[in-house]
DNA sequence: CGCCAACTTGATGGCTGTCAAGTCAGGTGG
DNA sequence: CCACCTGACTTGACAGCCATCAAGTTGGCG
């Protein structure tokens, strides 16, 4: 699918069997570089000048794999970077002290996850790789304090924490306001949405995640999540197949979503 | 209350009645600068220097009131200026296309208001006082540029964003995975501990919102909300007559939202 | 081939939405 | 000062949506 050559260092990183002070350059390293990443325009760098995309560059820590089920950082413990995810697809799992677990957000190529940590200097959510992924790691200060020199990254930065905030008020919406029906079919229209906006197909993806997380997400329990989409199915509105998912109408879905009938 | 003097000018701004050159500054100017201001700890100058809290005074564009009912902003409009509560107490409310809507949050003294705005550069919500308030207007622009030259301003003004993003998940939690009983449970206790943190009572407050507000920012019918606090009093937990609560026992509320029966 | 997790589908019950009626508080005008 | 009115609130009866419990199916993997 996606090129998955190894590179053994990007900047201040070897290879484990290296030893830390041999650098070994790739001969195109630069294919790695924010700069010339596919993601730009819809990752920490976008609307930045070429130069500034090349202080952009140095500021990457390192790429770091995340296999599947495995945990990019863990809530509660202290926040050391950013991670801008250069492929693949995670979750991020809020924690009540009860042990209630929530999902919070599903993030796929050129989302940024740690946002919320900032406020304390400590996660407040798990992040967890739902496929094999891979991040690029960022150092919050080193961030801070590039973005005192390019006002542009800066405005992004912010930009990008405001998105989230609205984004947030969006999901407030659907939890609190919509019915199953909507809620299912306005995280299916919000999928195609984002896969769209990667290049991929807006009307035929792949499910990364469980029934159960997608119910966790949406405040529904599992049961309700399957016999939506069933039910969704019956009405000729998507085919889905396991995790294999085809929206039919997706202006059919748009009105379920706007053409709520109760809750007022 | 608390001292309503109207202080005709402060940075930039003029009565209406003076001509737009004349300044004219108050004798205890100063009371009301964010050096002096009692909120300073919780609202954006936190951690700052004193030196670097002047520069911060000169930020404030003007001091707005905002009579309970009026916006301060509407969903829509261009962003201009972010927003920090001086007095007062507001709600933000999040439009639905269909004209569903739904509060996302209530919002006093020391909270800092627009963030969602910067993403899209408009805003994504109204901001309604809920009593006669007045906020301090803070240029963006001018805390982008100010926070380039001081970290420590730029390093708090992340923080307060990202603290947003917290909240929203825990607000997310509440809608996602709590009964009625645990949502109410917990919006008062979040409710007591903001006041105690500003500094008033947190067991004897006064709720500026109706019934039908708080239903619509915890995802319940105003029916519920009040059949939920009369069950409460029942109980003993608290003693709520029209607006007025006094909370009478803080431990038995924490246990009920912690102690969640079903929803797993 | 067999196991297990993930999923589907059905039956039932409870929480909370809906509808309705009545009460209360605050404000206005006579 | 009181009657009146309106919006906010309370309380009850009922119903619907979704959670819960349960059983069965499917698909992936060793």
């Amino acid at each position: 699918m996606s090129p998955s050559i190894q590179y053994f260092q990007f900047h201040g990183f070897a290879h484990p069997s290296m030893p830390t002070t041999l650098r070994i350059v790739e001969v195109d390293k630069l294919k790695t570089a924010c700069s010339t990443c596919s993601l730009q325009e819809l990752c920490l760098p976008a609307g930045l000048s070429a130069i500034e995309l090349k202080s952009v560059d140095e500021l990457i820590a390192r790429r770091r794999p995340v296999k599947r089920g495995d945990y990019l950082f863990r809530s509660g413990v202290a926040l050391h970077s950013l991670y801008a995810i250069r492929s693949g697809f995670m979750k991020s799992c809020v924690l009540h002290e009860d042990g209630r677990e929530q999902v919070a957000g599903f993030h796929m190529m050129g989302d940024l996850m740690g946002l919320d940590a900032i406020g304390t200097n400590q996660h407040l959510c798990d992040a967890v790789a739902l496929e094999d992924s891979e991040v690029c790691e960022i150092p919050l200060k080193d961030l801070e304090g590039l973005s005192r020199n390019i006002p542009s990254l800066q405005q992004h930065f912010h930009r990008i924490m405001s998105r989230e905030i609205a984004r947030d008020y969006g999901v407030m919406l659907l939890l609190g306001s919509m019915r199953a029906e909507e809620r299912l079919a306005a995280f299916l229209l919000n999928l195609s949405q984002r896969f769209a906006a990667r290049g991929y197909s807006p009307t035929e993806f792949h499910l990364r995640m469980t029934r159960e997380e997608i119910g966790s997400y949406l405040g529904l329990k599992l049961e309700t999540v399957s016999r939506t989409l069933s039910h969704f199915q019956a009405q000729g509105l998507i085919a889905v197949q396991n995790k294999h998912l085809r929206i039919l109408s997706l202006d059919n879905l748009k009105e379920l979503v706007s053409h709520h009938s109760c809750r007022s």
